[in-house]
DNA sequence: ATAAACCCTTGAGCTAACTCCAGAGTCAAG
DNA sequence: CTTGACTCTGGAGTTAGCTCAAGGGTTTAT
């Protein structure tokens, strides 16, 4: 299977499979006589384990810690997974509070603001981003009564 | 007002204040005879507005975007600005989707795996990745009753 | 007057995960 | 036997947001 194929079935680019290579992710377990990279079947099953576990958040780094795992099992415990499994999903927790927190922020700016055809002069959240005093959700008003825009 | 001052009062890195003025974000109204910058404050209160934007989410474009209506507020509208309110509020409800997706997909490879102190040689987290086949809620087996493990 | 603390510019390096390019070699079909 | 598709290597470039280092000039305190 040359690295075409390989592209082929997985729906990556052929400078991605060659950038993993050079990442220690995926070496071909033999060359043709031109110098052309041959994967085998199980170098076929090693890709798509790493595709696996980057479509579930894991860095090329994380990947990495799982294959050397994954290639030298018996050496290993359930638990060794679960932990990296567990500890993905504590930065993962930590990175969706980060990214609510954003949101809840832009929903009070947000909600402060009428959005009118009106001069920005007075927009309530550029005023929230100068002072930085927070628009707390009491201060909003209806559109038809906001008395700024 | 030098830069450290500046510093001193946001807790932000001189090379960070100067990495800003080359992004045109914030540029010092005056120079010392030395060459030293100085601040005045509106400059400082330019940098205010620059670390709250980036404290909701904002990229350093997005805030060159915002300081642009910011610095000409007369020729915008409130509805531009709140429309990169909400256009940031999409792009971060899409980050913490995707990110969602990854948890729940690593909760169920969780639950699949006791975590004991077993060989890693049958453990479903290992198998479903390889295998791809998604690891229901229902194959999970408490730790106590789990025959792999 | 001198040492310490501060500031200057230029330019490189860092992380992550690719992506692209040039220049060359290999292989399969007709 | 030639054309076109495929592949090779090596190295540079991309994005974002800094961060650091070298080698110097400026201020301030003693």
């Amino acid at each position: 299977m040359k690295i075409g194929d390989l592209v082929k079935q997985h729906g990556v680019s052929v400078d991605t499979i060659r950038f993993y290579e050079k990442q220690q992710l995926l070496t071909p377990s033999a060359r043709s006589e031109g110098g052309y990279r041959l994967y085998s079947h199980a170098d076929n099953q090693r890709l798509s384990f790493i595709l696996r576990a980057k479509s579930v958040g894991f860095s090329l780094q994380q990947i990495r810690e799982l294959l050397q795992i994954e290639d030298n099992k018996s050496q290993w415990q359930c638990s060794d997974v679960k932990d990296k499994v567990q500890h993905k999903m504590t930065e993962i927790a930590e990175q969706i509070s980060e990214l609510q927190r954003f949101y809840q922020a832009l929903a009070q700016l947000d909600q402060a603001c009428c959005g009118g055809s009106v001069s920005a002069t007075e927009c309530s959240i550029l005023t929230a981003l100068e002072q930085g005093q927070p628009v707390l959700a009491e201060q909003h008003i209806p559109k038809q009564e906001c008395a700024k825009c």
